[in-house]
DNA sequence: TGCCCATGGTAAT
DNA sequence: TTACCCTGGGCAG
């Protein structure tokens, strides 16, 4: 269930841990066989993220598309470097109450880039990490559709809605089927190629935020806390909106889109304290406006938020800011 | 233990 | 619009 900010923090743990390095792929659960045998024993050379799919550059013009869909996940184990921007002021990693995440010992490990350590991290809408114990490699756990061995980490490929093989030219051709993602096309050909688009479309500006076509990487947790954030009523048709308002949309998008990939989170809530901001993150519950809160009182307003679906999603907004 | 739901997307209807 | 893909977590029983 991953939204843009993930794939672009996986496209980083490749980059960190297997760029250089030559794998031997497999397909555990035996669905990637042939793709496996044709990854296996070229070097991965680069690794990237456009929207919600990556795509992993090996030699020999090679490339693997992985979208992960609603269920998708990827699993680092080994000598891996972790992103450790999630911690709090505390010096504390997480929140010790969810299964899984960073205590104790470890917390050092991820508190920086240092030293390799022995991890698994699972990463996905979430992120986890622990210890590991096993020796390396570990055997697999659940259905891996693909596993990619180096010599000290492993990576394995759980659930994806899209993994396959294709060359540079099959890259571009996805590529230029999505809309601009403001970590891939900055600058202001990418705000005014979706502002072009936006105007364009007689499509309600909350259906459009979904369409991966019109930006790339925004899913339904985004699309409500943007447009809750910009006071905007879904359902105002995107050729309807004011020039300023899809820019203010595209800027907002790219702040939100940064910070989540710095924390892993995604946050929407600004302006909070110190203590507040700590929980947010610690707290799903705590760290959105409008999103999962139907009939919860509007943070700022105190109108029930509401709930209707919109481009086949539950979209949450508040009639009353966003009138 | 078994259902329901989910931060996606596509194909069939 | 709906069905389905496919996985795991939460929660009712």
């Amino acid at each position: 269930m991953p939204e843009g900010h993930s794939i672009h923090r996986i496209a980083k743990q490749f980059d960190r841990n297997f760029v250089g390095q030559k794998v031997t792929a497999s397909s555990p659960q035996g669905r990637f066989v042939s793709g496996a045998k044709q990854l296996s024993g070229h070097e991965i050379v680069e690794a990237k993220a456009v929207g919600k799919n990556m795509f992993l550059g090996f030699d020999h013009d090679l490339w693997l598309r992985v979208h992960l869909g609603i269920y998708g996940a990827w699993d680092f184990a080994g000598e891996i470097l972790a992103d450790g921007t999630i911690e709090s002021s505390n010096g504390r990693i997480g929140q010790t109450q969810q299964r899984g995440t960073v205590v104790g010992a470890h917390e050092d490990s991820l508190g920086s880039i240092g030293a390799p350590r022995l991890t698994r991290l699972r990463m996905s809408e979430q992120e986890t990490a622990e210890v590991e114990t096993e020796p390396f490699p570990p055997e697999p756990i659940g259905q891996v559709r693909l596993r990619l061995l180096a010599e000290r980490a492993v990576a394995d490929l759980r659930g994806p809605t899209i993994c396959e093989i294709r060359d540079a030219q099959g890259v571009q051709e996805v590529v230029d089927s999505l809309g601009p993602d403001p970590l891939v096309d900055e600058g202001p050909e990418a705000e005014n190629r979706f502002a072009l688009k936006v105007k364009s479309k007689q499509t309600p500006i909350g259906v459009l935020l979904m369409d991966q076509s019109v930006v790339s990487g925004i899913g339904n947790i985004y699309r409500a806390e943007l447009l809750f954030r910009a006071k905007l009523n879904p359902h105002i048709p995107g050729k309807q909106l004011s020039e300023s308002a899809i820019r203010e949309l595209w800027l907002d998008w790219s702040r939100l889109l940064r910070l989540g990939v710095e924390t892993g989170q995604i946050m929407t809530m600004d302006g909070l304290s110190k203590t507040d901001y700590r929980k947010a993150l610690a707290n799903r519950a705590d760290r959105h406006w409008v999103y999962h809160r139907t009939g919860l009182p509007c943070r700022v307003c105190g109108t029930n938020i509401v709930m209707e679906m919109a481009a086949g999603r539950k979209l949450y907004w508040c009639p009353k800011c966003q009138a």
